[in-house]
DNA sequence: CGGTTACCTGCGAATTACTTGCAATTGGTA
DNA sequence: TACCAATTGCAAGTAATTCGCAGGTAACCG
């Protein structure tokens, strides 16, 4: 089940290295999990564990929290603020494969949904004032049908 | 330093008792805050209850962050998910002045801006779903030039 | 090839932001 | 003015995430 992908694995090497960082097998296996899983699913850090754990390939905790926050400041990973009261992760997607959510807040059922201006609005602005671009996301708040209904 | 705001309270009134609940002067207390911060001023729930607390106007912790997550399920207050371990808020803005937060996640330095198209993209998206709209904010995540020097 | 350094991991404890249960209080209506 | 559900404060609880540290291991150097 674990699909490689040495192609974004090498990349990453090349990047962990030149912060003076390292590739580990626990590395390894968080970005496979995340490169084998399907667009859309939102991993939690408990969901990454507990898939790691299944496939194997167990490891502490800690250490998917220190990877997933390291690949998030590396922009490799992609840190959602859904409406729940956890982190979620995904690939960060490049170019076209961008796209945005939006949520309930009260049964916090998403869509994800594309809008290729997004992510020119977020070049622009990130350049416009010097920042270096890791990740841009459009994040609308609203109620769904069937929420409205039962309030 | 309280500046009341006698309509905008008065609204918000309307809404509460619309769901069968009440104003209260705490309620009061908050909305006061928020409307007598500057705009720009992304204030947490521990931020809150200082600042009432200096303005003689005490409460509980608890009573903000129900008050806090009250507010924001009705859409007077907008809950930011910005850099840091904890939620920011600040008065949800209408129309012309909404704006969006470009972050450097190493030191949360925050910069706003303003970008049209984006309320129209959040009105759009909800409504082709049925959603009703409450907040719609782009984040972007990025490292300021300071940071990106000091890697 | 052996030593040194720096990175990395697992473990458990600690921290932090936030929530909840409950008894007492209060706003707004009849 | 009396009533009752909504609200509050307090203290205890919870869940996500982080931290300290000891042992392990990869990389670099001579």
């Amino acid at each position: 089940m674990v699909m490689e992908n040495p192609h974004q694995t090498n990349a990453v090497k090349g990047a962990l290295h030149d912060r003076g960082l390292r590739m580990t097998p626990q590395r390894i296996s968080i970005l496979s999990l995340f490169h084998s899983s399907s667009a859309g699913d939102h991993l939690s850090a408990d969901d990454v564990h507990q898939r790691l754990t299944q496939n194997e390939t167990p490891m502490s905790l800690s250490t998917v929290y220190r990877t997933l926050h390291l690949m998030s400041q590396m922009g490799v990973l992609r840190e959602l603020e859904l409406a729940e009261d956890h982190k979620h992760y995904e690939l960060n997607p490049r170019g076209d494969e961008s796209h945005h959510h939006l949520v309930c807040i009260r049964c916090t059922k998403t869509i994800e949904f594309k809008s290729e201006t997004m992510q020119k609005v977020g070049e622009k602005v990130a350049k416009g004032s010097g920042f270096a671009l890791l990740d841009c996301q459009l994040v609308i708040h609203a109620l769904c049908p069937a929420c409205q209904r039962s309030m």
